[in-house]
RNA sequence: GGUGGGGUACCCAAGCGGUCAACGGGGGCAGACUGUAAAUCUGCUGGCUUAUGCCUUCGUAGGUUCGAAUCCUACCCCCACCA
C-alpha cells in the first residue's frame, strides 16, 4: 500500500496538491513537517501530523521534522485573530529541545535506509541577510496575492487587530524553509495541518519560481470531537506529551474516556494497527460498546508509544484499582506504586495530628476544588470521597486516623478526579 | 463629522432607583441512570472560618440619593444609518 492509500483509508487526508499522490507512490522522496516551538512540549493536537510523518517513514520515504526555531521567533498569523507575543531566543531553544525528545519516540532516527532527520530553521534563518532575502525570496512574492490570502486578509480587514509587518512576513519565511530544504536535502514535499495549506502552497510556488522544480504538499484534517469540544482539552486543560505536564495516568485516562462516536476515527488516526485489525475492533465495538475496545486499544498503544511500557503498566494498574476495586486493604507500598503518576501533593503529617484539618479547607488548599465554597458544594452533593468513601459532612475533619499507614490519603472529586496526598513524617 | 443604539458575571442575554450576587440560555462542576460513553433528568455555578453576616462585581471616573447595574456629568470603546 502506498502512502496516500494509507492516508486515505485512515481518513487522514484533507487535501493535497496536484500530483502529490502519484509522486509519493513511486521512488522514495523526502518530505517535512514543521513544528512550532511555542511550548516546551507537544500536545495531542500535534499527534496527527506526527503520525503523518510516521506513515511517511514506514512507506519508505525520508521524513524531516523541522522545528521552527527561527519562525517561532516571528509567530504564525494563521488561525490567530491577534498579534502574537514574540518568543525570546532562550525560550524558543528550550522548547525545541523538549520537542525533539518527544519526536524521537515516534520516528526512527537510526535506521540506515531512511532515517528521520531533525532540522531547525534557525540554522538558516538566523544568519539570513535582509538584503539577500528581499532580493532572492521577496522578489518571487506578489503583495497583491499575499493580501488575498485568507489568513492575512482577515487581519488586514480587521482594523482593530491589524497585522504587523513581522507577521505579514511569516509566510515568506516559511516558504523559504521549503526552498532551503529543497536545496540542502532534496526535499520535495511538505505536510501539515489543514491550517497550513496557505503556507505550504506558498512554499511550493517559491520552489517552482526560484528553481523551476515541482514539489508537493498535503494537509491533514483538523481533529474534531463529536461533541464539538476541542480535541485534546480536558477539564484539567491541554493534554501534553510531556509526563511532567500531563501524567501518564491522566494521558491514559484521556484516551480511555474518548466518546464512542470518536473512538474508531481516532484509532485510524493514531494507531499503527493494520486496516484489518482496526476494522475488527470497530466492528466489535459497535456490537459491544460497553467493552470500549477501541478506547482501550487507543489508550494502550498511544500511552506506550509516548511514555513507555512501564508507565503504561502503572497507568493500567492504577486504573484497575481506582475504577474497579477498593483502596481499603491496600498497603502503603502498593498505593505508592499504583498512584505514582496520579496527581499528588505533600502535606506534613503534623498537620493532621490531633484534631486534624477541616476537610473543606484541605480540598481547597490542595487545589482539588477551586475554592472552599466549591468544596462545600461538592461535598453536599456527594461528589467528594476520602479513601473512596463518600464524605458529605462539611464539618468533617481529616486526622491521622484517616491515613493509610500514616502515609497516604486518597482524595477524589467526582467519578474520575483522583488526588493523592503524601504525608511527610516529622 | 452627524444621528441613533449599545457596553452586565466564563460566553450570550434580561434587568432600567430598593425585594439584585443580579431572570433565562450556553458552557462548567456535582449527583442519578449507564459502560470511567453518549443522550436524558436533578442540583450547583463571585469570594470568605455557612453567616437570615461581610467583601468584591453590571465599560472608566466622578456626582445625586437614606439607598444605584438602574438617575446625572465627563471620558473610553463597540454597532447601525447618514456624510
Amino acid at each position: 500500500m502506498d502512502l496516500f492509500e494509507e492516508y486515505g483509508w485512515r481518513g487522514m487526508l484533507h487535501d493535497a496538491t496536484e500530483g502529490a499522490s502519484e509522486a509519493f507512490a513511486g521512488e522514495p522522496l523526502t518530505a517535512y513537517i514543521g513544528f512550532d516551538p511555542t511550548a516546551p512540549s507537544l500536545h495531542v493536537g500535534s499527534l496527527l501530523p506526527i503520525m503523518g510523518l510516521v506513515h511517511l517513514q514506514r512507506a519508505g520515504h525520508h521524513p524531516i521534522a523541522l522545528v521552527g526555531g527561527g519562525t517561532g521567533l516571528i509567530g504564525d498569523p494563521s488561525g490567530k485573530t491577534e498579534e502574537r507575543q514574540l518568543l525570546t531566543r532562550e525560550v524558543a531553544e528550550e522548547n525545541q529541545a523538549g520537542i525533539r525528545r518527544q519526536l524521537e519516540q515516534f520516528l526512527d532516527f537510526d535506521v540506515s535506509a531512511n532515517p528521520a532527520r531533525l532540522v531547525n530553521n534557525l540554522d538558516w534563518l538566523g544568519d539570513l541577510r535582509a538584503l539577500d532575502f528581499l532580493r532572492d525570496v521577496g522578489k518571487h512574492f506578489s503583495v497583491n496575492a499575499l493580501i488575498r490570502k485568507e489568513t492575512v486578509r482577515r487581519r488586514v480587514e480587521d482594523e482593530d487587530a491589524g497585522i504587523s509587518y513581522t507577521e505579514f512576513s511569516y509566510i515568506l519565511l516559511q516558504a523559504y524553509d521549503f526552498l532551503e530544504l529543497y536545496d540542502r536535502m532534496g526535499c520535495r514535499g511538505q505536510l501539515g495541518g489543514s491550517d497550513q495549506w496557505g503556507n505550504i502552497t506558498s512554499g511550493i510556488d517559491l520552489v517552482r519560481r526560484a528553481r523551476g522544480a515541482k514539489v508537493y504538499g498535503a494537509v491533514f484534517p483538523l481533529v474534531t470531537t463529536r461533541s464539538g469540544t476541542k480535541f485534546g482539552k480536558t477539564e484539567e486543560g491541554t493534554v501534553w506529551l510531556d509526563p511532567k505536564r500531563t501524567s501518564p495516568f491522566r494521558f491514559y485516562q484521556f484516551w480511555l474516556n474518548i466518546e464512542d462516536e470518536d473512538a474508531g476515527r481516532y484509532l485510524r488516526y493514531f494507531s499503527l494497527r493494520s486496516r484489518l485489525e482496526i476494522e475488527a475492533i470497530e466492528a466489535s465495538a459497535a456490537e459491544r460498546p460497553q467493552a470500549r475496545e477501541a478506547q482501550r486499544a487507543l489508550a494502550e498503544e498511544v500511552t506506550e508509544r509516548v511514555h513507555g511500557i512501564g508507565a503504561l503498566e502503572r497507568a493500567r494498574a492504577a486504573t484497575g484499582v481506582l475504577f474497579g476495586g477498593e483502596i481499603e486493604g491496600m498497603g502503603a507500598e502498593e498505593i505508592e506504586e499504583v498512584f505514582r503518576d496520579v496527581p499528588s501533593s505533600t502535606v506534613p503529617s503534623d498537620d493532621l495530628a490531633g484534631e486534624g484539618r477541616g476537610m473543606v479547607e484541605l480540598l481547597a488548599e490542595l487545589g482539588v476544588t477551586r475554592s472552599r465554597g466549591e468544596a462545600r458544594r461538592a461535598m453536599e452533593q456527594g461528589g467528594i470521597y476520602l479513601n473512596n468513601r463518600r464524605v458529605t459532612a462539611t464539618d468533617r475533619r481529616v486526622t491521622l486516623d484517616d491515613s493509610v499507614e500514616g502515609r497516604f490519603l486518597v482524595l477524589r472529586k467526582g467519578k474520575k478526579s483522583y488526588h493523592l496526598v503524601r504525608l511527610l513524617g516529622p
